[in-house]
Parts: structure tokens; sequence; C-alpha cells
DNA sequence: CCATTTTGCCGACAAAGTCGTCTAATATCT
DNA sequence: AGATATTAGACGACTTTGTCGGCAAAATGG
């Protein structure tokens, strides 16, 4: 019974990013993924908000992990992506593939 | 002085799916282009809205065809993607890209 | 303790997505 | 011509996503 529904831009962007880092991963250390390959900026609260839809919609999950021992190394919580989300990501993958094709030449080039 | 908005999914796949029509080309049409590659079934509402707001952004602009000789050929608004569209397109484009690559096993097989 | 730092969450609002329905324009049937 | 069917387009309402700023909690360093 998968869903199918379709992720937005910024869901699917994090998912994606989610998935480069591995399992258990933060938000701040997914945030620094997308800026890093996605030219994003996101928002602290845009992160969260995110990831409490995503989560909702049982795209992820999340446990909350340990606090570091550095200054104001509170506990984070960390992200891994269901194979639900998989599944979402996969579809909207294929249909933005679908589309893209024979239309590459247009990503090169500045 | 590019905007630097990125573009919504439906939005993304719209302005690729007129593109791969080539210029002057009907909503109906696009519509259909979405049907077969993208797996979408678009409302007509939904169509318009989109063309609507990417109009208003600058990414494409539209004339108003000639009825055409078939039961109820009503003239026909006809949309072509601009630069600015196509500049829109190529950074969502390579944000995805970016993220997608290395994790392209995930479109493949059932 | 108090200041500082890092993370997480909440509330508010903007932008995008989606649908159903109403209207206009056209062609066909009788 | 008038009625009817058909296609396209616009509108209004509402849901989902995207985005921020700021507050509270947890941790460390002085």
């Amino acid at each position: 019974m998968g869903h199918a529904k379709s992720l937005g831009e910024f869901e699917h962007l994090l998912l994606l990013a989610i998935l480069r880092q591995g399992n258990d991963i933060s938000a701040m250390d997914v945030a620094g993924e997308l800026r890093r390959r996605a030219g994003r900026e996101p928002a602290r609260g845009t992160m969260y908000v995110t990831f409490d839809r995503l989560e909702q919609k049982g795209y992820l999950s999340s446990i909350m992990g340990d606090p570091t021992p550095e200054r104001g190394g509170k506990a984070k919580r960390l992200y891994t992506v269901t194979p639900a989300g998989l599944e979402a990501l996969k579809r909207a993958g294929q249909a933005l593939q679908a589309m893209w094709q024979g239309q590459e030449s247009l990503l090169e080039d500045a």
C-alpha cells in the first residue's frame, strides 16, 4: 500500500542529503551537505519542520543521540531514511529523470 | 541579477514538459506529456494556476493561438519557456543532479 | 552561578500544489 | 437558427510545503 505522494523539492533534497551521509545523521550535518552540494542555506527551523513532516509521512525515522563533550554539545536527534522514504525518493527521481532525458545539455556550461 | 528562487517540483516538471514539446505549446499538450512521461494526472486547474505563476515569475510567456476546426476547438493559449525560465530550470536541475550523484543505483530495478 | 554555545521546537506566514466548478468559445446536429 | 456537445480557460477554496525568527533546553567554560 505504498503512497502515491510526490515529494516537494526541499524534501527531495533533504532525503538525498541524509542518504549520502549514511544513517543516524544529525540535522546540522544534513544542512552542511545541503550547503556544500546544493548551494542551499536552510535556516534551522526549515530543517526541523521538514524533518518532522517527513517523519510523519513515514519517510524517515529518528532517535535521540547522546550529548557530546563540546561547548554546548547538547544531544542531537539522529535521522535515517526508511524504506518508504527510499521508495518516495525513487518515484520522484524517476519522474524527474524521465523529463530531463534528452535535455541534459541545459545543465552544461556556465 | 538572476533570481535565486528555486522551483517547486511541479513547476520544474511543467517547464521541462514545455521544453521537450517545443515552443508555443498548449496546456493540454503539456498535460499529455506529463501524463505519459512523469505519470502525473494533473487537473486542468492545476495546469493553469501553475502556468500563471510561472508566467508571473517571468519563467514563461504566452500568446493566444487561433481557433482550430474541431468540435469545441476554442483558441488555445500557447506557452514558451523564457531565458529566465531556462536559467531557473538549470539551477534546479544542477542542485538535484549534485545530490543524486552517486545514488543512481536507487533509480534502477523495479 | 552566569555567560556562551549548540541543538531542538514552536508559531506565524508565504509559496506552491490541487481540485472542482463556472464560463466562454466553437463546432455539429436537427 | 437554436439546442447541444465539446474543448479551453479562469476562479475560488483549501491543503501541503517552504521558510524564518525567536524561545527554551542542555551542555561546557570561566
